[in-house]
DNA sequence: CGCCGATTTGAACTGCTTCAAGCCATGTGG
DNA sequence: CCACATGGCTTGAAGCAGTTCAAATCGGCG
């Protein structure tokens, strides 16, 4: 496992505004600084497996991971996307609950478990904005309950696209081009198993979407999303004309 | 709305070792006291709307609720089941984000949000145990994502019958007498909508459970699990045989 | 160039939904 | 005290969305 790939100061990172350390002002981020350090996978690298100690815990800097749980018959369920910012391992746990890959190149800032703790009971801005976070994942896993539980394949292909371009949007500074171009995180094989499909059945819808002009294949793990308001209606979620 | 249907001390509450006032000493138990209140719905009442704004945050002391999402063309989907000790309603948020509904009579206990908040500040004991609950959570919700995603209707049914069980078991003090008797806290469509299925397809699976030994129909919303173990095998989790 | 994994496409199959009765307990008014 | 609504539940039969199995195609990369 490689390590140590890029040290840049707290203040220059580009999480500096979304993850847990948000909130922190400047002597609490040197702190931080004195004890963070890096860690980088590549795409499809095991960076946690469900059940084993963690011995850290830490915020993605940049790529993508996915939290998933395999059940022993080889069926998997990707439960959650871990984008830039997210925070991975939870204090106050000793194993993890669900294995963590990296679907992408990956690279995380990290804390040993232990002292981390300790600095949380120490800075209510860390643990304040912990909460939020925690918070706001647990509405997106509920979110994402209505999509496995509720919706036509066609209709999770597209929640799941719109979703992708709401937080690549949400991350980027400026407002995206139209049409907005996006790199998949996902292999089909993973999004079918963050879905509840199979992969032949994503790729079916993903030609299907394209076909009906709301979407457009650019290449294997690239799409263009030509017509938003199109897409946002085969979600299913909202008859939100616009 | 019937309210204060009962005001008990906090020291000889049902739930006061596991919801979110479980680590605060009797002082602060004092100041809570103060400014909670209870509220009490009968079954099949709406006691939030998402959307809505959240003027109160609090705890279930009795009964059971459901969290859920309705697409416009009238789909549900139950995100969750609020048991008692399950908290409702977020600190930092200022509308709810899903509807929720009394599944059986219901008795909360309140505090109006704004003066919450402020507490919560001041009792890092409360933010503490909202901040490890609110974890807890998160983590049930993405394994009813394998639920969703992965299972089979049998497997579907199982599972939530014996999450139900388990939950069940963990409030009682003493372990549950075999075989366990429970009332399932839904009605077969609030089932159905939890599990992803259509109310016909719960029924038959519940029958085929039954047929298979592994539980007991012993009137409409009650059974009694026969054999545990048949019963966890039927979840699809683990070939862990007993 | 030729291999390999990822993806697309095709065709048959199946588990769940859909639609439609029927059942059973409970309650209500004549 | 019975006739008859009413709501939750069970049962049956037909249809279909998505799976399964199989094969073809694409796109990199050594």
């Amino acid at each position: 496992m490689a390590r140590d790939p890029l040290s840049p100061r707290c203040a220059d990172c580009g999480i500096r505004h979304r993850a847990v350390c948000s909130r922190c002002d400047a002597a609490e981020l040197a702190r931080l600084e004195q004890v963070k350090f890096y860690r980088s996978y590549e795409a499809g690298q095991r960076v946690v497996w469900a059940g084993d100690e963690m011995a850290f815990v830490g915020s993605v800097v940049t790529g993508v991971a996915t939290l998933s749980h395999s059940l022993e018959d080889g069926r998997v369920q990707v439960v959650g996307l871990l984008m830039p910012s997210d925070f991975v391992g939870r204090p106050g746990r000793e194993t993890a609950p669900f294995d963590v890959t990296a679907a992408s190149a990956l690279t995380l800032c990290c804390f040993r478990r232990a002292p981390f703790e300790r600095l949380m009971a120490e800075m209510p801005h860390v643990s304040e904005r912990l909460l939020e976070m925690t918070l706001d994942e647990l509405d997106a896993a509920r979110d994402w309950a209505v999509v496995l539980g509720r919706k036509s394949a066609r209709e999770r292909v597209a929640s799941f696209l719109a979703s992708v371009a709401r937080r690549e949007a949400k991350l980027e500074l400026v407002p995206p081009p139209r049409p907005q171009r996006l790199a998949l995180p996902l292999t089909r094989e993973a999004m079918a198993d963050h879905l509840g499909l199979t992969l032949e059945t994503v790729s079916r819808q993903l030609g299907a979407l394209a076909r009906a002009g709301a979407i457009a294949l650019d290449a294997k793990r690239r799409i263009s999303i030509l017509d938003p308001a199109r897409l946002a209606a085969e979600t299913g979620d909202d008859a939100t004309a616009a």
